[in-house]
DNA sequence: TATAATTGTGCAAACGTTTGTAAAAAATAA
DNA sequence: TTATTTTTTACAAACGTTTGCACAATTATA
């Protein structure tokens, strides 16, 4: 028996009553008589009705959704994000359109387009690594009521809120326990200066060194540096260039910098030391363990889906949120071995 | 200057056509003569024209949206076959819609419930541990026109296509692999036996043994162990038992395992060897590094998306297709320190 | 030239809901 | 009782698109 979805025309029908009063009712509006709304109620549910959400946000003028935008959902730091942004959303009735850029413009561009065009309540985003500037997003946003959150890699002239982390912090925190820990040549893998996090990042490990009076030499810094490759590559350069510690943007690249030290016969920690950027599952993992900092990316998503509800709310215009950081010390800058690591639980 | 969202009204206005007009000429319709396709398309973009998919979906009375549930989005494995889904679903036009069920049924009621009220055009999804049966869904089904794709954690009694690993050959494999290495006793930690992939696995692993002419002993295998805790305490077990080998259904349980059998001073893979499954990116890191059961997870993502493609499209009423496993030796079963895994590159 | 076939547009209804306004019903006041 | 207020429900338009059907315009056939 193939039925057609009832209505709320029907359950009208049903009960002798129009579709409006319905639909009030099911609205749970005080001006409809408790009986009545009572009755619909269970006619509704007698007749196995869901209501049809296309039409509702037609009607409305917006969803009841939220689209979400990153360079890859399968990266622990964004999908740890996503995963708890969708709880948030969920619970306050929203749902979650997930879009993924692969770190390219043009991709994000796209996502931009389609997410608009499905009248999205809202969109939180993460920027590709290539977006040069905040001129697509503007054009979308523009003249439309959707409300903006960015978050970990953000424009500042957009309007909307931001989450960020308290990168310099980071960076600053974890040069500060290399320099107390005694190493003495400090040097630096960071990425790319079109992204503020970095930049910030560069900011905090330059504050450090300063503040205990060591000098900071360009030599020492190694931009463009976020990936396994790259930091095997410049890890080799710093070594070469008699530095006894790395502070990395990331953990890939801390990894390759790892890796590289210990084929040199260098002793981690005693020689060499290491602290990255994420606290990724797998530094706690590996021989010696990572340093690492990590950046709370579930806090990050519950921010991010807490700005959003605001602003669709109406709370807010926008503001600018800073999720700090905190620095995992394990056995690659002379910690414990710390094996723990929460995201390992399961 | 804030501007209404233009309509297809709009631009019919613009060139005293009709909106029927206009809509099969933005459509691509033969009926409507070159030309004013043309002119549509350029008055179209001269006043930034967006298609309203919400009136658009509402009319067609199905929308250009996919939603996929699982456990977790958090999950290397899953966020793998998101990630890829992703690709080839806006590839074809389409969404994707994301839900997670933290593994409860009640979770997973709820997340159908919003996916077929937003009357989506398909649903995907990975049944959480805890969904005893196929009732719910069967109930969301019924009756409606929504396509269905389980993948993974399945049920044999639901109709749409579903993409599994190729578990048993997985489990087989791996075993094989331990006995040809000269391992004599070889336990197992299994899963739960509500799910059928858990139940696949563990008939591999016997049918393993069995061929090699060794016994099963049901002392030797522990079910529920997936997580690092129970892996770690029941590795303890077959040690005691006389282990010199674990097959597990799972990586983090291996781990647990892993770490048991270092702390009691035994030697892997000369004294004890573990095999693991998922080939988790954490696997590569340990010390000595796991072998694992790689089960493929992007192509995962991506059967299942072109599967519900091919549904959508009508291609199709329902298929099932197998995922091949790969066992991936590293040093845990005597392999060599292959660290190199894909996941890791950036 | 008339007729038929073809091509290109217009008309209007429909999708299912929400909501401003009007009207009916009930309750209260005079 | 009638007038007035308050409560409850109905009416109808709207959201922006798509689409079956009808009709007009054009071209081909007789």
């Amino acid at each position: 028996m193939i039925m057609s979805k009832t209505t709320i025309v029907d359950i009208a029908l049903a009960l002798g009553i129009t579709p409006s009063t319905v639909s009030r009712a099911l609205a749970g509006n005080k001006k409809i008589k408790e009986s009545t709304r009572e009755a619909v109620r269970a006619k509704a549910k007698e007749l196995g009705y869901e209501r049809n959400e296309v039409a509702s946000n037609l009607r409305r003028g917006v969803t009841k959704t939220v689209g979400i935008i990153v360079p890859r959902i399968n990266r622990e730091f964004f999908s740890s994000i996503i995963s708890k942004a969708e709880e948030v959303l969920v619970e306050a009735g929203y749902s979650l359109l997930i879009c993924q850029t692969y770190e390219k413009a043009e991709n994000e561009k796209r996502a931009l387009k389609t997410l608009s065009s499905s009248r999205l309540a809202g969109i939180m985003i993460s920027h590709s690594a290539e977006t040069p500037s905040s001129k697509a997003i503007k054009e979308t946003i523009h003249g439309s009521k959707i409300k903006l959150v960015q978050f970990d890699r953000v424009f500042e002239d957009l309007p909307g809120s931001r989450v960020v982390n308290d990168d310099f912090n980071g960076a600053y925190t974890a040069v500060k326990h290399l320099i107390e820990r005694g190493y003495k040549k400090i040097g630096a893998m960071v990425g790319y200066d079109t992204c503020l996090a970095f930049v910030n990042r560069y900011k905090g490990y330059e504050a450090a060194l300063k503040e205990a009076g060591m000098p900071v030499d360009s030599a020492l810094v190694f931009p463009e540096t976020i990936v396994r490759e790259t930091g095997y590559a410049n890890a080799g350069k710093a070594i070469d260039a008699g530095c006894d510690a790395l502070y990395s943007s990331g953990d890939f690249s801390a990894l390759g910098a790892l890796e590289c030290a210990l084929e040199r016969g260098l002793r981690v920690p005693e020689d060499f030391a290491i602290v990255g950027t994420a606290n990724e599952s797998f530094t706690a993992l590996t021989t010696p363990s990572m340093s690492s900092v990590d950046q709370h990316p579930s806090d990050i998503g519950r921010q991010a889906a807490e700005a959003m509800l605001r602003l669709l709310n109406g709370d807010t215009a926008g503001e600018e949120i800073i999720v700090d950081t905190e620095l995992i010390v394990r056995e690659s800058t002379g910690g414990k071995n710390n094996k723990s690591n929460k995201s390992l639980i399961l």
